[in-house]
RNA sequence: GGAGAGGUGGCAGAGUGGUCGAAUGCGGCGGACUUGAAAUCCGUUGAGCCCAAAGGGCUCCGGGGGUUCGAAUCCCUCCCUCUCCGCCA
């Protein structure tokens, strides 16, 4: 896998560069000071053993030291032999001496290189340190939830879920998504399907009309170097679906934030450049892997689901106020939606693997009667960065910097198809439109069964 | 898919075995000249890593491998780009 993903990532390739690449955490931290960041990372659950990865550390550095100046004596040497040449001398006895160099350089490059991959695969498994403010906690029942907004509708009625409303409505068939391509699919139709796709124009026109993002289209598609870049490799393959091609390993993204993201892979931007912001509307493909059992019900967890995904660039010093922008972004989807949700601060435990601190809104479902995942914020800090080598040059220094980056969805589509179904339901099966969305309808005030 | 050409620093573009991290031009930055600007002139201008106080060293000319004392330069292979033909939305 290792050898393809090198080759397809273009610019970031040499041994001397990949020394600091890929990396999540930074390199000077675990070198000086592994034991604290082994602390950091059991909070989050990730054992890491700090002294097996010094002891690597300092053979690495022998290694190195003992290769380099090997190297330095061959060009040396060399150079030596190209100037006895140009004056015409003999250069048979010189060559002989660097023969025996050769050999010991071959050596320790080779035993150098297998330390550095080594180190290389530690570093890829660790995952994001946790922010200050991040509450401590091992699962889900130890996040934070942080505010509400809106009212949970009351119904004089028991409420229907979105299945039996979207069979209502002639417009949800889950049999037809089954027999075409398995357990996990869906066929939407009709008047379902037109609400689907005024939900994701209605969150690109908002995002890119009153939140100043740029509007992108990105692969679906993309390489193992893109998904190392923003960490679902090499750690989380069974959650992705793959295709061979001409003899290379392509994943289906598994969210946009995959391709968003890696816009800025190896890229050096000018400080005034920051920040960037983009919003993707993409379908997203996730094996579900581990999952088995849960949700399989409706299309809360499907294998396909469209979402309108946002990503930022941003500088070090400004990635948090720009989470709060970013969460508060993804809220106003939901106000303008009217529909009710909460936002909660993950704990460590619950965290993604690429994020420092994560914000999930959960919107009201009348169906379930609870608050279910409607988008996640993260900022990932440098952790993507750093594995992407994207940068920014810092006016302070002058130097490349590994950049900041956030992602958020905002929002899920068809989760928040099925919250708008539940929320406005009526008693006579109708469910009303969001008046946002009328001009998405043709000006279709409601949904009918039919 | 077939035939051909090519991938070099922010861009353009030289370099076909040795002192090349790489000519030259443009762009950028600093300075001179100018009331200011333009023009002109001078200087400067890639990234990463190692040891480190200064300083020294190593790596990178699409990726990987090979030949060689020595590779941007030769060989193999993969990827990508362009032109023509075919096919197709």
């Amino acid at each position: 896998m290792w050898s393809a993903f090198w080759q397809q990532w273009r610019g970031l390739d040499s041994p001397g560069q990949f020394r600091k690449q890929y990396t999540m955490l930074d390199q000077k931290a675990l070198r000086q000071d592994p034991e604290t960041i082994a602390t950091a990372l059991e909070w989050r659950g990730h054992v890491f053993d700090a002294g097996a990865y010094a002891g690597l550390e300092a053979r690495r550095r022998e290694l190195q030291s003992r290769t380099e100046a090997l190297q330095h004596e061959r060009n040396e040497r060399s150079r030596a032999i190209g100037e006895a040449k140009r004056r015409g001398e003999d250069i048979e006895p010189l060559k002989a001496q660097v023969g025996e160099l050769g050999e010991a350089l071959k050596n320790a490059e080779a035993e150098l290189q297998a330390v550095q991959a080594r180190l290389r695969d530690i570093q890829l498994g660790l995952p994001n340190l946790p922010h200050d403010s991040v509450p401590p906690g091992a699962d889900e029942s130890d996040n934070v939830e942080i505010r509400r907004w809106g009212e949970q509708p009351a119904f004089e009625f028991r409420p229907r879920d979105h299945v039996e409303l979207g069979e209502r409505l002639d417009g949800l068939d889950f049999d037809a998504g089954a027999r075409l391509s398995g357990s996990r699919f869906v066929v939407m139709r009709g008047q379902i399907a037109r609400l689907h796709r005024a939900l994701a124009q209605f969150m690109l026109d908002v995002h890119v009309e009153a939140h100043g993002y740029t509007e992108a289209y990105v692969p679906y598609l993309v390489n193992e170097g893109a998904l190392i870049g923003t960490g679902q490799l090499p750690k989380f393959a069974e959650d992705l679906f793959a295709t061979e091609h001409a003899e290379q390993t392509l994943h289906l993204i598994p969210t946009a934030e995959v391709p968003l993201t890696n816009l800025a892979a190896g890229q050096i931007l000018e400080a005034d450049a920051l920040p960037r912001g983009y919003v993707c509307h993409s379908p997203c493909f996730r094996s579900e892997a581990g999952s088995y059992g849960r949700d399989t019900r409706g299309m809360i967890r499907q294998h396909q689901f469209d979402k309108v995904e946002l990503v930022q660039l941003t500088r070090p010093d400004d990635s948090y106020a720009a989470l709060e922008r970013l969460t508060g972004h993804a809220e106003a989807v939901l106000q303008r939606l009217e529909l009710p949700y909460r936002v909660v601060t993950l704990c460590a435990g619950d965290m993604g693997f690429a994020a420092a601190k994560t914000y999930d809104l959960e919107v009201w479902l009348p169906g379930q009667d609870t608050y279910r995942e409607i988008s996640s914020c993260s900022n990932t800090e440098a952790f993507q960065a750093r594995r992407m080598q994207a940068r920014w040059r810092n006016p302070d220094t002058g130097r490349p910097e590994p950049l900041h980056t956030l992602n958020g969805s905002a929002l899920a589509v068809g989760r928040c198809l099925v919250a708008v179904l539940e929320n406005n339901q009526q008693a006579d099966g109708r469910v009303a439109v969001p008046s946002v969305l009328r001009p998405y309808m043709g000006g279709r005030e409601w949904l009918e069964p039919v």
